[in-house]
DNA sequence: ATTTATGCAAACTATTTGCATTGCC
DNA sequence: GGCAATGCAAATAGTTTGCATAAAT
């Protein structure tokens, strides 16, 4: 089974490596539409599945209970506001320590680590929420 | 508004506090379910919300798109193996580095951090997957 | 006695799928 | 030309909500 580049799909990877937002597929969705009008939702959810199997874009692990995507694929970490609710990069947060950790006390191959933080972000706190 | 102490309520948290499986709410509703048939399965949604705002269960963060719940609230890390899909415990991953670090660059005010490894279990290495 | 919590069903939201058609390769 | 991808609508999860009733305080 082969794959094609369609208009479609770089339109949604295209939309989402410019959105900074890390935003759900909704909201993906919307801005897909100002770029053509004529796509359809189905094949957002489509495509979004595809580059994430591709590892060209990624999911974002919240506690909110609604999947967010990230355009940017570099190892980094998110931190999510408890007040706005907005996701913030963390780029620089070095899990090599974690991974050695668990190595030496069991016996799993990991591949992948995933780290987010919540609290409340400045712009919140500036608020004296 | 005061909160009760019901009989489900406390089914469902000894339910789940006695599975060591990070059931999906579907799941652990099954398992109520052989304690008591009479429960309803939104009955079970709203405990499981309350226990979570309450902080005597907390959410398991995965990548495959369904909640996961953890009876136990200490501070604990997980591991997803991609073959089987069996969520596992990790004790002793100390994230505090990663807190100072973040802290160090950001203005955030951290009040939670999770952590998720993904890789390969040891049965499912054994098997040769 | 009051009022929160329950159980059921309906409603709602998020996501997937079937199918005829389009358009890459 | 062949077949993967699209757009639409319908189907399928997953979760929340309205309401009459039950039960905890």
């Amino acid at each position: 089974m082969n794959t094609r580049n369609t208009r479609q799909k770089e339109i949604v990877l295209k939309t989402l490596c410019e959105l900074k937002t890390h935003p759900t597929i909704l909201e993906l969705y919307q801005a897909v539409l100002h770029k053509d009008a004529s796509i359809g939702q189905a094949t957002v959810y489509r495509n979004v599945s595809k580059l994430v199997e591709e590892g060209k874009i990624q999911k974002v692990l919240t506690k909110d209970g609604v999947t967010h995507y990230d355009g940017d694929c570099r190892n980094h970490s998110h931190f999510m506001c408890n007040s706005c609710h907005r996701l913030f990069d963390l780029y620089g947060v070095n899990t090599n320590n974690l991974i050695k950790a668990v190595r030496k006390s069991s016996c799993f191959i990991i591949s992948n680590t995933y780290v987010l933080f919540e609290g409340i972000c400045e712009e919140c706190m500036d608020k004296c929420y």
